[in-house]
RNA sequence: GUGGUCGUAGCUCAAUGGUAGAGCUCCAGAUUGUGAUUCUGGUUGUUGCGGGUUCGAGCCCCGUCGAUCACCCCA
């Protein structure tokens, strides 16, 4: 029995645990850059003021917070948002708009870890800054959907549920509610489908609404909606609509959001939201005392849950299991059948290395039938026997078990080429 | 931060309060130049940790750490 272990909500990743990680930084990075979307990243550490300042005093409970040796008081950071905040408006004159900026990293929030959640967790991050249109709003959801499906997601697999806050400020105009009361509204609305009706009903009545009406307001608000209308044109050219419901429940928690707000939902398994995101219209010019004001907007898809609906999503697994097997195999294997010929299966092994062909062989004396067992493991295409008949060398097909004897210095243009030929032959045997 | 359940080999799990086990994995051999299967042998535990009750604790009690579930939160 270990006597260290992993920190509480911290995570290893042991070399098959990684390989599915950076399948999926691979997918996001690969689609991102498909929309046009350049890499950036911040530090993993902020100032405690620059979160309170977004988000209040209240948050500091979630904050990964300590002080460091000069007496700063630091945290890990929560998010990149606010990261992104404050790297984006003191440069922002260097960048042309809109400016169309993705990230992935982790982040870390001090809570009680569960399925789904841990106190460490990897974000990608897409902001599109300098944009006030909903031309970036379609654009943001349709890299959401875009994303899924790279994954292999599928639309009987997952929804983009999407509303406006905007529909709930004009609801709440028109019932004469203070502004006072807005922020708690929205918490109870994001509760609505959890909480017991018997609680947000007096919930609401405290702030002079009712149940009833708030239930009938929800029910009206569908995608024929006008707030949605633009959105919705856009998303249609692109043959993307069919991915959104309209759904008034969502807003987001208490954050910053001012306009659009969406989440990527499951289908089949009723797992927390897979990503989140929307309009923040303010948020530049809050943590930039107000010196600029870009209108923005943005969400973020977390590696946990992802990686749980990875798992139970059988659509899924082809890219994954593609990935996995050319990053944790080779293409070929040295096998050294005779040790006198080591040498030369070595200069071969850097030969082939040296066109990029993955090669792996046996580092000490091994029985050829270990070495091709070796071989099978690493999922190699090909073996290259090395042996009494060199300066022959055995070349054999591992998926359809054929071989044939060339000469050395064939060897290396025989497997380029040979690699360059789709799999073919019983994959079992 | 609050409450419930759980914690035994690398993994999945057994063991009435009475000598800590099985399967899988891993390593080696059967097999001296060809991958499977099979067979044989082998490594691994302060039963998460620390106290207590008892003649005797993996088992009961308390604490603690961790996992998990529900709250909370989900930026």
């Amino acid at each position: 029995m270990a006597t260290f272990r992993t920190v509480k909500g911290f995570r290893d990743f042991f070399p098959e645990d990684c390989a599915l990680r950076n399948y999926i930084f691979d997918t996001w990075r690969q689609v991102a850059r498909r929309y046009g979307f350049v890499e950036y990243e911040g530090p993993l550490v902020e100032s405690t003021d620059l979160y309170k300042k977004k988000s209040g005093d209240e948050i500091t409970a979630q904050l990964f917070c300590f002080e460091d040796k000069g007496g700063r008081d630091i945290s890990l950071r929560p998010e990149v948002t606010p990261s992104l905040a404050r790297m984006a408006t003191a440069r922002h004159r260097d960048y042309k708009k809109p400016m169309k900026w993705f990230q992935i990293g982790p982040c870390f929030r001090y809570e009680e870890p569960q399925e789904g959640r841990s106190r460490e967790f990897i974000q990608f991050n897409a902001d599109i800054l300098g944009d006030a249109s909903q031309g970036s709003d379609a654009e943001l959801v349709a890299l959401a959907v875009d994303v899924m499906l790279a994954f292999g997601i599928q639309s009987e697999d997952f929804v983009i549920r999407l509303s406006n806050r905007q529909v709930w400020t004009h609801y709440l105009e028109d019932r004469k509610v203070p502004q006072e009361h807005w922020t708690a509204f929205l918490a109870i609305i994001d509760k609505i489908e959890r909480a017991k009706p018997e609680d947000t009903a007096e919930k609401l009545g405290k702030i002079g609404l009712t149940l009833e009406d708030v239930r009938s307001f929800m029910a009206s608000v569908d995608g024929n909606h006008p707030i949605f209308a633009a959105l919705r044109a856009d998303l249609e050219a692109r043959g993307l609509w069919r991915y959104v419901r309209i759904d008034a429940t969502i807003v987001r928690g208490l954050a910053y959001y001012t306009g659009m707000v969406f989440e990527v939902f499951d289908l089949k398994h009723g797992l927390r939201a897979v990503a989140g995101g929307g309009r923040y219209d303010k948020l530049c010019a809050l943590i930039s005392d107000s010196s600029v004001d870009m209108p923005s907007a943005g969400f973020a898809m977390g590696d946990v849950v992802l990686g749980i609906l990875l798992s139970k999503t059988p659509g899924a697994q082809v890219g994954i299991t593609d990935y996995l097997n050319t990053q944790m195999g080779v293409e070929a294997y040295v096998v050294v059948a005779d040790e006198a010929q080591r040498a030369p299966a070595l200069a071969a092994v850097q030969a082939l290395r040296a066109a990029g062909v993955r090669v792996d062989f046996s580092l000490n004396a091994q029985k050829v039938g270990k070495q091709f067992q070796a071989a099978e493991n690493l999922k190699a295409r090909f073996a290259l026997v090395y042996g009494a008949e060199y300066p022959q060398v055995q070349m054999k097909n591992l998926v359809s078990r054929e071989q044939q004897l060339l000469p050395a210095e064939q060897i290396i243009h025989a497997v380029t080429e040979a690699l360059k030929l789709p799999v073919t032959g019983p994959l079992i045997a």
